[in-house]
DNA sequence: AGGCCTCGAGATCG
DNA sequence: CTCGAGGCCT
């Protein structure tokens, strides 16, 4: 029956990988509906404003577009995605599958990456980049896709690409990976 | 206008 | 992963 490599021990995991994944925060429940217009920062946005899938589901066009950065097309692409019966069938099978439908707003901690625009560009050594950026926004920066004069920083790894160019060019200051985990180090308890 | 997010394409890699 | 075109928001 093993022949395929796929015995008791990986259908385990694959069961312990089902079951964590119902745990996850809602802002990555909302960015898997696949919603148009939702991207990752529009579903962490509307998943910390909302804090329960029920609330998102429930409201309507102009508490949406009362939200920074959400604005009409996207208020109405979120509305009229939770108006289709299909959205409804999806969502009580996930309820009744035990999925987590809540937002934790984790408290996020003051540092000198505060309100800070920071931009990754690059492979980093020992971070991934999802795993960086969420551990720059425990401290309170605002990660962003692309470099321009606003950005404070840049954090950068190998092969970094054109976003390193720029920001020498606007002489951005030049983080590593150990830069940031020696600064965020200071703040651990 | 300017900033930057979304999303698809093509390169990179285990 | 990076890049860039297109499009959304202020």
């Amino acid at each position: 029956m093993s022949h395929d490599g796929f015995g008791d021990k990986s259908v385990s995991k694959l069961f312990d990988a089902i079951e964590d994944s119902k745990h996850q925060e809602l802002d990555k429940l909302i960015y898997a509906l696949g919603i148009r217009h939702v991207g990752e920062k529009a579903s962490r946005i509307l998943a910390e404003y909302y804090l329960h899938l029920d609330n998102l589901m429930a409201t309507d066009v102009e508490t949406l577009r009362g939200i920074k950065d959400i604005g009409e097309i996207i208020a109405k692409s979120v509305v009229d995605f939770f108006a289709l019966d299909s959205t409804k069938q999806l969502v009580e099978y996930l309820r009744s599958q035990g999925v987590n439908f809540d937002q934790h707003v984790s408290a996020k901690v003051t540092s000198i990456f505060t309100d800070k625009n920071i931009v990754l560009t690059g492979t980093l050594p020992t971070l991934s980049r999802k795993e960086a950026t969420a551990l720059l926004v425990k401290y309170g920066a605002n990660v962003v896709s692309s470099v321009s004069k606003k950005t404070d920083y840049v954090l950068a790894g190998e092969e970094a690409g054109s976003k390193l160019d720029k920001a020498q060019a606007l002489g951005i200051t030049i983080l590593s990976e150990e830069d940031v985990l020696r600064e965020v180090a200071k703040y651990e308890d």
